[in-house]
DNA sequence: CCTACCGATCGGTAGG
DNA sequence: CCTACCGATCGGTAGG
């Protein structure tokens, strides 16, 4: 599979049995199958049958868990906004050296791309059929990212480490733009290293910007 | 609107009067709310009926210009693929200065995804959506562009230009990436003058890999 | 290009 | 979680 899912949303169920809610793992496997078929077949090109079928329920049962099917993609994409937002809390600013403080940064960035590419896939794609009222609990992470690369930069080009005369905007949106793309080609399993591969990654993009 | 739309393509109509095809307009208009529709809602989300209702047909009308939905997909990415190709068309091979090359082949790139920037959005997004038979005829154009960077690549390394420690294919699979993904910033009608943002991107991402 | 229509499937619900 | 069902809409067609 692809990425963690912490549970605990809303989702209109209460625990019945004692030792350990029995259906719990019911709906992570839902939220796992809507994962994989919303990034293959996209949000609007999946049906709840598509995903009861894969289930292995009937098509009215998932209304037990939900109460409509965009619940489904809320859910999985507040699930990578939780887990990502780790990446920007840990980020320190002020640093003497913030070179470092962004490469750290984009490769913490690159891994997590890799390893939440079906949700992120779907974010990208997706995230518009999140209801207009639900949008906000997932503050379209792509600014925060932003804002995060271009406090870095400014702050290198304040310590005379890059640049000054590139517009630091256009800079921080390139760059992250180029980390979320890569999504597309890591592979977590695959032969090579992830880290290694987002270290090899953030290496050239910092140097796009340090030089 | 946004990009030509060069026309010419098979859609069982015939011309009937004399004088210029005068519903040739018809289908132009046809595809650029097709365009503008798809980028905005998808493929899958997007009905036969939105599309009619905003050209001001009924919804079987439509079915005098082609014969299904994936028709109109078809013919907007055929159209992208086509005025793209010149730009890899245009790049030298073996050149003494390979980097500025390559600097030039990402300027033109990064011009052409922010002038193409709906239909580009649309590539992304629901080329799988091309029925499989014709997917051929668009042939996965990333796989192009990255070929041609990888070529690029390589020979600067050659030349001494790029440290051979670096791998070609990530650094050109990389590098694609980020240009396409400027498509969803770019503004060709913006304040600032496109061909100099272009600039400015090619500068830093080929600074990341020429250091 | 419209009229009038097709079967299939859509998301969702009531009631158990 | 199933049974049985809803109205609405889907892509597409025949015939003019």
């Amino acid at each position: 599979m692809n990425a963690p899912q912490i549970v605990k949303q809303t989702r209109g169920r209460s625990q019945h049995t004692s030792s350990g809610a029995p259906s719990d793992e019911r709906w992570i496997q839902i939220l796992d199958v809507s994962t994989e078929l919303f990034r293959t077949k996209g949000f609007a090109g999946t049906s709840m049958r598509d995903i009861s079928e894969a289930v292995g329920l009937l098509k009215g049962s998932l209304y037990y868990y939900i109460e409509a099917k965009e619940d489904l993609l809320f859910n999985i994409l507040k699930g990578l906004h939780d887990d990502g937002e780790t990446i920007i809390e840990e980020v320190q600013f002020g640093s003497d050296d913030p070179i470092s403080e962004l490469r750290n940064y984009v490769t913490k960035a690159v891994i997590f791309a890799g390893r939440n590419a079906k949700r992120l896939a779907i974010f990208l794609r997706d995230f518009q059929c999140v209801p207009a009222d639900k949008r906000s609990q997932i503050i379209s992470e792509r600014e925060m990212y932003v804002r995060t690369a271009e406090k870095l930069i400014e702050e290198a080009q304040q310590a005379g480490l890059s640049p000054e005369s590139r517009d630091v905007h256009t800079a921080a949106i390139l760059l992250m733009g180029a980390v979320s793309s890569t999504h597309e080609w890591l592979q977590p399993e695959g032969p090579r290293d992830i880290a290694q591969v987002a270290a090899e990654v953030a290496d050239q993009l910092i140097n796009g910007i340090a030089s």
